[in-house]
DNA sequence: CCTGCCCCACAACCCGTGGTTGTGGCCTGC
DNA sequence: GCAGGCCACAACCACGGGTTGTGGGGCAGG
């Protein structure tokens, strides 16, 4: 379907007339003529009645009305999203099935007028280029890098300590623990596609599996999240990890199980990163968002309790002390004024 | 910006390879790669990077994306919004700012997976007309027309009697009233703009005013509500008449007020016209919904709290005996078996 | 390290879509 | 009945977007 044609079908409905549409186009009347007919064409209906006095929407172009306007509006979102200045508000998360993944849709939610864009970069040197650069506005990671710390002008808000659950289909050997040590974990396998080697993901899982002696197969393509699923339902000896802050649903049939584990609990210490000269209006907002979202207890139960299944890891890993981050995210920086 | 290069954007993400997406598409791989490059130098972005392994995305190109995605979703939706057989369901409705339109937005967040379109016919013969030929699935009308009634393939519900309510500026003489009755209204200005003559609304109209000796203005093209609301707000003596269902918003600084129209109260009979061949799986639902609807308090009550100055005509008025309706919507028709 | 392969971009060419001008038919209102 | 709008059809033309052919660049394997 050619917008132009569109633009023009609406053009033509709202001043009423072909040649005034053409006069706004900066086309001939002719021209506009085409174009409707072309469309009409392809759509296989008649959208206006021509008249001596010019012309007005049929009944299917009353309904094809709102859809045209959609459709112009989408193009200009589509391409607001990528005009530099005054763009969307475009924030990078490690992972769409993890808790910061969560918390934006919350945020959107609060607020919908921010427009928002979520990507997923790399590693964490790429994503503090971009934020350097302006290309992303902010960025959930763990506040440390390996063997490095954050440059002067990129601020940090520690947002969520994120505990790792084990998923698990009804089959499997601990389908029916209410939670486990990650040292009961040696010997099971635990397979977590998707993960690109050399991310801060990758290194995560790297150091948890050398920590307890696990059996963690980050390999293979991610084929998005439902073939995982139905892989983890229906082995009896295939698990993974999710994020406990993840929303996930499953067809009744699979009779997933979440598993917290604990003893220590690992928790992946989500962080927001920006830099301090981003004017960006939608920032501050989310800054203040996440503070807000970080204090009140209402969002780290709703947090825990995503997916139905009903687990207190989130809560009690946060309180208690007994977590567990690989060494490059064990210190804590500093926590900036908002 | 053209739907076949996004598309085709789309495609080289998806399969991560310029030649691959060429083959699903059925072109050339270099028409792929002008595809893809005419819109990064629309968009003034690089949206792919290209290396020796195929393509992926930039952090513009994620951004992208989902508008892309959107893009197609809403041209599929247009596209479907006219095709015959298997399309949206398609309500006529007398305008955009009474009681039935107001319902036909309560239907479908209930019912958000059945698609909606909603188009306003010339009048009942129109409708009628439509209704039989399957080019539209159901119509909110007066049951009855002008001096003929309806064909006996045709199903009726009532659905709601709609009360008239005064809508005058804060200077308006009737401003303060917390009431009036139709008689109090001769000799007062009440436009009404947008009503094509001919219609049975313009006919309602006109009844009302010849039965209590009003002056109702009915010329002048609609300009939308927001001119409209405007003028009244500003005018002491020009008013307007509103649906008691409503939802109308205005700026503060208008202060306009809603004033119920007693002894009699003029109401608009409602019903739903829709063909009894007419298989549409939407169509049973939106009966249900509105025979429900008619019966439950909870609804009458949001309707008439509609715009935050809160009523009491629409549930009195249904519930009290003393209404006018022009003649010819006066008989009853029968209520047929959903 | 060189070679071969794979993948994408550039160049030249060519057809067809979509613009223009010119004109005619139809309805309406004076 | 005639004049004035308004839209559709026809002929023409240009350019966008397709094709084929070719070149450059990065990995991988010998």
């Amino acid at each position: 379907m050619d917008l132009e044609a569109v633009r023009t079908f609406l053009a033509v409905l709202e001043s009423g007339r072909f040649g005034q549409a053409a006069d706004e186009l900066s086309i001939t009347q002719q021209a506009v003529s085409k174009r409707v007919a072309a469309l009409e064409k392809e759509l296989g209906v008649r959208l206006l009645t021509r008249t001596a006095h010019g012309a007005e929407a049929t009944i299917d172009g009353q309904a094809f009305l709102p859809h045209a306007r959609a459709l112009l509006h989408a193009e200009a979102r589509a391409i607001a999203s990528v005009r530099p200045g005054s763009r969307a508000l475009r924030v990078d998360v490690i992972g769409r099935r993890l808790a910061p993944a969560a918390l934006l849709r919350t945020f959107h939610r609060s607020h919908p007028e921010i427009e928002l864009d979520v990507v997923t970069l790399f590693d964490a040197d790429a994503a503090v280029a971009a934020l350097r650069s302006g290309t992303i506005d902010a960025s959930f990671r763990a506040v440390t890098m390996p063997g490095r710390h954050l440059p002067e002008d990129i601020g940090a808000l520690p947002v969520l300590d994120e505990p790792i659950e084990l998923l698990t289909g009804p089959a499997h050997a601990l389908a029916s623990a209410r939670a486990v040590t990650p040292a009961r974990l040696a010997g099971h396998r635990i397979w977590v596609p998707g993960i690109v080697s050399g991310t801060e993901w990758a290194a995560y899982y790297a150091d948890l599996a050398a920590e307890f002696g696990l059996t963690i197969e980050v390999t293979g393509p991610d084929f998005g999240t439902e073939p995982l699923l139905d892989t983890v339902a229906d082995s009896p000896e295939l698990a993974t990890f999710v994020g406990a802050g993840t929303r996930l649903v499953w067809p009744e049939a699979h009779d997933l199980r979440r598993i917290p584990v604990h003893g220590p609990t690992p928790v992946y210490p989500h962080s927001l990163l920006w830099s301090l000269d981003n004017p960006h209006p939608g920032l501050l907002a989310l800054r203040e968002h996440l503070a807000a979202a970080g204090t009140e207890p209402s969002d780290a139960a709703a947090l825990s309790g995503a997916s139905g299944t009903p687990t207190a890891s989130a809560t009690s890993a946060t309180s208690g002390p007994d977590i567990w981050t690989p060494s490059w995210a064990r210190q804590r920086t500093r926590r900036p004024a908002l």
